[in-house]
DNA sequence: TTCACTGTTCAATTAATTTTAACAATTGTG
DNA sequence: CACAATTGTTAAAATTAATTGAACAGTGAA
């Protein structure tokens, strides 16, 4: 009924105490406030300046009016500026949901890091096997992992960390235990016990590609223990269960320790893709930016 | 830059749920919540409600602003009940200026009736001769006397609230003592001594209407006193100093009592009207209305 | 799956605002 | 005292902005 952003131009021309000087502040045509205070005027039933062509002056009730009219400018203000400075702020929360393994592996290191640059920014990992909703949980940035394609489907806006590639790995003691005596190729792999993950379990043989480009398809038995969980799967493989697939980012410091061996030197398998995915709308969070920036940064210098 | 009106459609958002039942309240199609909201968070170059298809969530910075809206309504709605408030209330000050005479005779009297029907309302009553500037004195209502073509030009807005006459008196000693021994007529009063007022000076001819509608033209004498106050003009009437034009209002309890009598019973003058002029403006405050509604009806019934 | 319902988009319509220019009223200046 | 300058208002035109209605794509529940 009464338009709020007419106030302003009441109060222009009562600090300006004219209402040409007030058009030149506001940059707009004199008869552009005439109109907008008239409207005012006829908005609230009440008149609020007393005015001959000469002189301008507040009723009492205008009086009384511009009072509220600059709290309620103020306020506004406030709320501006108060919504904008906590866009651009680099403190409060920061909510980050991955898996548990991702968290504790890459996550929590990095966060590590990060939060000692923004001292003033409160991180909260949440760890969820389940895909949470964004929304509801009221969830910053989701760390995701898989491929490329499955994401952009999501109603959620998303950007790409980096990559990663799965690796096959075994125990040093089960693959001299084996028959092929470190046989490791793609046909020598093949005997071996595998392990599988419960999301990836139906698939059966794996595309890897040697030095050449050359693809070789690494058929596999059916696995003996299945789970849904790569840490059990990790734990697995070091015991010498059997040779197992796993992310590079998991196994990295098994392979330095020797306690995995890489299954397959020298192939490539395909990659996956490590996902910051978060609420969609055109702005975006400036410490949400900058923890993506910041994990995109981190992820492409090689891990000491 | 930044809308306040839409602050009102983000609030029916967030207390509604969803853009459906804001647009609903509001009485909008949806698509005219979803373009406000996409405004507001332009202007702001923030992200207000995160939301899918489905579901609708504040975001941090959303929920703050949120409260801050509330708190921009409710100052702005206490501002606007004000001025509708004090426009439609029958208290405070009713500022009046008048002449002295006409406040003493009339004005008084009338504001101490006024004031006892409306006990709220504090009257301040100056007495000026200048002509007040109403806006720069802040006057709520000006009485001024005279014929009615010179009010409608000022640029004030103008209630006739009467009519008076000018009526010519003379000490009773003094008719006595004239040659014409207390003959009331045109010609029998040419040569008595005359009293001039200062605005009227120059006029030196009076039109005078007889019972029958014809008119009388009264010619004067030079004036030997002449005096731009009417109070000044009535002492010396009472004095028997000469035959002065007085209104009626100054001279009813003289002739009441004898200290005066009329010096032409059954002739009229050209009438002279009592305006109110106030403040221009399409909205007139009610206390403004009251007090000029008051005076034409006090006006209109006879004086005890 | 299908269905009902959500928020968004687009083009067309409608409404609101702004401007330009002319005007009447008023003040200060020469 | 007339003149020029300046004020707020007005009217019509031009410009902007807002709103609508319909079609759409995404979502969740039966």
């Amino acid at each position: 009924m009464v338009s709020l952003d007419r106030f302003a131009v009441f109060r222009a021309v009562v600090e300006d105490g004219s209402f040409t000087a007030a058009a030149a502040r506001l940059k707009q045509a004199r008869a552009a406030v005439s109109f907008n205070i008239k409207q005012l005027e006829r908005e609230l039933g009440v008149t609020l300046l007393s005015r001959t062509t000469r002189r301008v002056a507040l009723t009492d009730a205008g009086q009384r009016f511009y009072a509220r009219c600059v709290r309620v400018e103020e306020e506004a203000q406030a709320a501006i500026d108060e919504a904008r400075r906590e866009h651009d702020a680099l403190d409060g929360e920061l909510r980050i949901t991955s898996t548990v393994e991702y968290a504790l592996e890459v996550i929590a290191p990095a966060l590590h890091v990060f939060t000692a640059q923004h001292r003033a920014l409160q991180a909260r990992l949440e760890t969820s096997t389940a895909h949470a909703d964004l929304l509801r949980d009221r969830v910053d940035v989701a760390i995701r992992l898989g491929r490329q394609e499955h994401f952009e489907a999501l109603p959620y806006r998303g950007a790409l960390l980096a990559t990663f590639e799965i690796r096959p790995v075994i125990a040093p003691s089960l693959l001299a235990a084996s028959g092929s005596q470190g046989e490791r190729t793609p046909t020598g792999l093949a005997s071996l016990p595998w392990l599988g993950h419960a999301q990836l379990e139906h698939v059966k043989s794996w595309n890897a590609t040697d030095q050449h480009g050359k693809t070789h398809v690494l058929r596999l038995q059916d696995p003996q223990i299945v789970t849904d969980n790569a840490s059990v799967l990790l734990q697995l493989a070091r015991q010498g269960s059997g040779l197992s697939l796993l992310p590079e980012w998991l196994i990295r410091r098994d392979l330095e320790h020797g306690t995995l061996v890489d299954a397959l030197p020298g192939y490539h398998f395909p990659t996956q893709a490590v996902y910051a995915l978060y609420a969609p709308g055109s702005h975006v969070p400036r410490k949400v930016r900058a923890w993506i920036d910041f994990m995109k940064e981190y992820l492409a210098q090689p891990r000491s």
